[in-house]
Order: structure tokens, then sequence, then C-alpha cells
DNA sequence: AAGAGCCACAACCGCATTCAC
DNA sequence: GGTGAATGCGGTTGTGGCTCT
């Protein structure tokens, strides 16, 4: 494919934007919106490129755009969504409201990684011998993206060192790590569930996550509760602390679709409170 | 006071994906 | 279905301001 030639060419500007050019920009979309990108800047009468003229709007300009530094509950926010969805930026910023994925990846790199990292994430040790564990660094951690393997994950308990200007929260960070679990065999897949590709359940988890979010009365529990997903011949959901549901309807390659996530949101966000539901 | 180093964040770059024809 | 354009996304960089020496 033959790229789009780039701003530096026709004598486009580029570099920090002026008052006058958000003005411009401003004035414009409220009046015409922001139909085409690149035809935009022409029309309006700006010296740049259309990728430019969306990255302003969309980070800055926008009304909807919350400014000012981000509240302790964002950031745990965003911490755990990170945990679960990695640097997916924009699935993190869309369930913030206000916040753009540039500015939450920019508070990710300046401060909510630094502060994990001072945490020191405890590797869980390996649970049986002859397993290997992930010793990759915990920039971002990372939810199972293979179903079908024997992979468990514990729940390591961790706490974030407040900043001098917090209060002492009691909320716990969930970071999740991975051990085998040399009991289970690959091999003992019996076909009832399997992810034939990370894609899979990165799908099937944004979605998921978007539910039990956007629901008041259960992310609290399910978000703080649940620890881990692992997933053998049997499929087994585990909740922290040491909650298994294995789910009693037929399982199959279609568990990811959309029918299926009523019944997976209602096992996450029912499972803590169901006692008849713990093993 | 001045310079070096660090930090935060806006903006850019390039690849991936989606869309229109 | 193939192709090219448009848009979206995430990684990276540039730079202004602040702190430290």
């Amino acid at each position: 494919m033959v790229r789009a030639p780039c701003c530096e060419k026709m004598g486009l500007k580029k570099g920090p934007w002026t008052p006058e050019e958000d003005h411009i920009l401003i004035s414009y979309i409220q009046r015409y919106g922001h139909g085409n990108w690149r035809a935009l800047p022409k029309q309006a009468g700006l010296l740049r490129c259309g990728k430019s003229c969306r990255l302003r709007w969309i980070n800055y300009l926008r009304p909807d755009i919350k400014r000012g530094n981000f509240t302790r509950d964002e950031e745990e926010t965003i911490i755990k969504l990170h945990e679960m969805l990695g640097n997916r930026w924009s699935a993190i910023a869309a369930r913030l409201p206000g916040r753009t994925d540039n500015e939450i990846k920019n508070v990710w790199h300046t401060h909510l990684k630094k502060r994990l990292t001072q945490n020191h994430v405890v590797q869980k040790t390996k649970r049986h011998h002859n397993h290997k564990a992930k010793d990759e660094p915990h920039d971002h951690l990372v939810l199972p993206t293979n179903f079908s393997s024997d992979a468990k994950y514990d729940i390591v308990e961790d706490r974030p060192v407040s900043p001098p200007q917090s209060s002492s929260s009691s909320t716990a960070i969930s970071s999740v790590t991975t051990s085998t679990d040399d009991d289970h065999n690959n091999n003992s897949n019996n076909g009832s569930i399997k992810a034939d590709s990370p894609d899979n359940f990165s799908e099937m988890d944004e979605d998921f996550w978007s539910q039990v979010f956007s629901s008041e009365n259960n992310s609290k529990a399910v978000v703080d509760d649940f620890s881990a997903i692992s997933a053998d011949s049997q499929l087994q959901y585990s909740v922290s602390p040491l909650v298994t549901i294995e789910p009693d309807h037929a399982l199959n390659s279609n568990m990811y679709n959309d029918e299926d996530m009523d019944f997976w949101y209602n096992v996450f966000t029912r499972a803590a409170d169901l006692p008849e539901l713990l093993l």
C-alpha cells in the first residue's frame, strides 16, 4: 500500500499548536463537525495535516475532556484495567469518561508504572516442580491468552505506595502471576474449550469487562475478588478466594459469542454472593 | 545565578485496521 | 475480492518547566 504523504510535504506545520490554531479548529468543528479529517484542515484554513488536527481535537480540545490530575480512584481503575487489558489504552480510556488514551498512557508511564515497580510485584513461585516461571518484567500484567493451557493464575496482594497527599486506601491491587500446574496435562484438553487464538480471549475480555465495570452494583465485588482465570479439560473459572465454578451447561468454542457473555457475566457477578457455587 | 538533569505531557510517527470503490 | 485512502491506535520523541547542585 502506498503511504499517504505526510505533513512535512506541502509545507504543513508541525509542533505545538498555537491558541489561534486551536480557535480555528474548535470553531470549524463546532460549525461543521469533523466528517473528514483529511479534508478538514484545508477547509478550515489550517496548515496542519488531518492527522494532527484529529489528535489535537481528541486529546486536547474536545469539550468533554476532563482536565486536571487523575484522582486516586481513576488511578486505581487504570491499574486494574491495565492488568486485564494490557496496553490497550483506548479500551482503558473508554471506561474512564473524559480521559483520553494518550493521557492515560502518559500517566501510566510517568506515575503508575513506577509506582507498581516500587511495590515489586511478587512473582509467585512455582507450585510444583518442573514448571516454567514467567520472568518477564511486570510492565503490564497480562491475563491468560491461551485458554487451552494449564496455567494457573494466583492472586498476589500488592499495595501501592501512597503518595504524600493521598489518604491511606485499603484497596488492594490484584496482581496476576502465573505458574504451571503439572497435575494438568496440556494434552488433556478434551475439546470442550479451545481458544484457538489469543485474540479470541481479548475480544471477549474487553466486552466482558466493559459490562462488569458498567455495573455499579456488582463491579466492586467482582473487580476486587476476581483473581484469575484458568482452564483445563473442564473449563474452570476461579474467583478469589478459592472459588471455582464449573458451569453446568455445555461449553463449546462459541463461548465468546454475545449470548454466552450474559452467562459469564452472571457467573462472575454473582459468584461471591452465592455460597452454593463454592467448592 | 546558571547550567545540568529530570519529569511530564503534547505531539509525532508508523503500523494496523476499517472503509469505500 | 483487490486496492488505495482514511482513520485508529500504541510506541516514541521533543520540549518546556521544574528541581537540584
